[in-house]
DNA sequence: CGGTTACGATACACAGTGGATCATAACGGA
DNA sequence: TCCGTTATGATCCACTGTGTATCGTAACCG
C-alpha cells in the first residue's frame, strides 16, 4: 500500500508541480507544452502521464491547493460583520505566498487558473447554502464577490510597487464587500420574489 | 485595387465571421478548429488562411466590432453624472443585439472575448487621458470598471430570464459604478500623491 | 467576352499528444 | 544486505491539428 510514499513518486510529482507552477507564470497555458514541463522538472516525457492525464489535470492539481486555502478566506468577506478586517486577512495571506500567486493568479495562466477557482469557489459555497431557494441576487452576489475580488487581487500582484496591502484592503472593502452588503440588505424590487 | 470590394472575398470572409460566431458561443477558443470554422462556413481549408493568419485573428476581427461598440458604451460609465441612465443606456445596447453578445461574451470562448476586449478598451481609454501622469488609482478604476462590468453582463447574458434590463442596470450602478466614482473623489490616503 | 484572381482540393512538413514497450535503476520490506 | 517489486527513461508509434504550396477550375470585374 505505497503507491503514494515511494519517494520516487513523491519525487517526480513535487517536481511536476514545481514545474508547472513556475511555467505558468511565465506563459499561458495552451503556450505551455507537456514535453516542456517533463523538461523542466527532469523527467521522462512518458513519465508525465503516469501521473496526470494531461496538463490541465497538473494544472488543476496546483491551482486545487490555492483554491481550498482561498476558499477559506473568502467565506468570511461573505459573513463577518468588520469587512475591513476581512480583506486585511485576505491581502496578508496573499502577501504571504506571494510567489506562487503571482505565478498562478497574474501570471501567463492567470486566465485559466482563475476560472477554475472563481468555478470551484462558487460551487463549494452555493453547496453550502443548499437551503434558500438561491434568488438570483444570491447567485449574482456570491458571482460578482469572487470574480471582482480575484481581478482585483491580480491587478495588485501586478502593481505591488504602487500599492500596500492595506491600502489594497481598503479598495476591496469600498469597492466590492460594502456594496454586495448593501445589495443584500436592500435587493432590487423587481427581485424580491 | 478592389481587393476589398471582390463578391467573393466579401461573401468568404463573411461566411468565416458568422462560422467563428456560432462556434464561439459553442466552445472554448481552443478546442474550435480551423478545419471546423472552414466546414461551418462552407469553405475550402486554404482558403482561411488567404484571410486570416490563424483563428486567434479571425476571433479578433469578429469581437473587434463589438468592442469598438462596447467602448461607445462605456464611455458614459466612466464620464457622465447620471449613472443610472448610463447603466441603461449600457444594457438596451447588449439587449438589442442579444445574439451576438450571448455567443461572444457568455459562450464557450467568452473568457478569451472578454479578456481581449479588457485589453483593447483599456488602451484605447488609458491613451485617451494622456494629460495625467496616470495615478495608481486611475488604473485601478479604469481596469475594475471594465471587468467587472464585462464579467456582471456575461453572467445576466447566462440568466437573462432571472433578471430584467432595468434591474440589471441598478446592479451595475450600484456594485460597480457608484463605488468606482467614490474612490475616485475620496481615496485611500496612501495614493493621494 | 477575356484577363485576372479567388476558390477548392490536395499533398506536405512540422509540432504536439497520448499510448506502448523494454531495459534499467531505485525503492521498501525481510 | 539482499531480493522482488515497481517507477523511471528512452524510444517508437499512430493520430490530430497547423500552416504552406501547388494547380486546375470557376467566378468576378471591366
Amino acid at each position: 500500500m505505497s503507491t503514494l510514499d515511494d519517494a520516487r513518486i513523491v519525487r517526480t510529482r513535487t517536481a511536476l508541480r514545481q514545474a508547472m507552477t513556475e511555467l505558468a507564470g511565465e506563459a499561458s497555458l495552451d503556450a505551455i507544452t507537456v514535453r516542456a514541463i517533463a523538461a523542466r522538472a527532469r523527467v521522462g516525457y512518458a513519465t508525465f502521464f503516469r501521473h496526470y492525464a494531461d496538463k490541465e489535470a497538473l494544472l488543476a492539481d496546483v491551482a486545487g491547493v490555492l483554491t481550498r486555502q482561498f476558499l477559506q478566506q473568502v467565506r468570511p468577506l461573505l459573513l463577518q460583520q468588520d469587512r475591513r478586517a476581512a480583506a486585511r486577512s485576505l491581502c496578508a495571506f496573499v502577501l504571504e505566498h506571494l510567489a506562487i500567486h503571482q505565478a498562478l493568479i497574474a501570471g501567463g495562466s492567470g486566465e485559466t487558473v482563475r476560472a477554475g477557482m472563481l468555478r470551484h469557489t462558487m460551487d463549494t459555497l452555493a453547496a453550502a447554502r443548499m437551503r434558500e431557494p438561491a434568488g438570483a441576487i444570491d447567485d449574482l452576489v456570491l458571482f460578482h464577490l469572487v470574480s471582482a475580488t480575484l481581478n482585483l487581487l491580480a491587478w495588485w500582484l501586478r502593481n505591488l510597487e504602487r500599492v500596500d496591502a492595506d491600502t489594497m484592503a481598503e479598495i476591496i472593502e469600498r469597492t466590492v464587500l460594502t456594496p454586495i452588503t448593501a445589495l443584500r440588505q436592500d435587493p432590487p424590487v423587481a427581485l424580491t420574489t
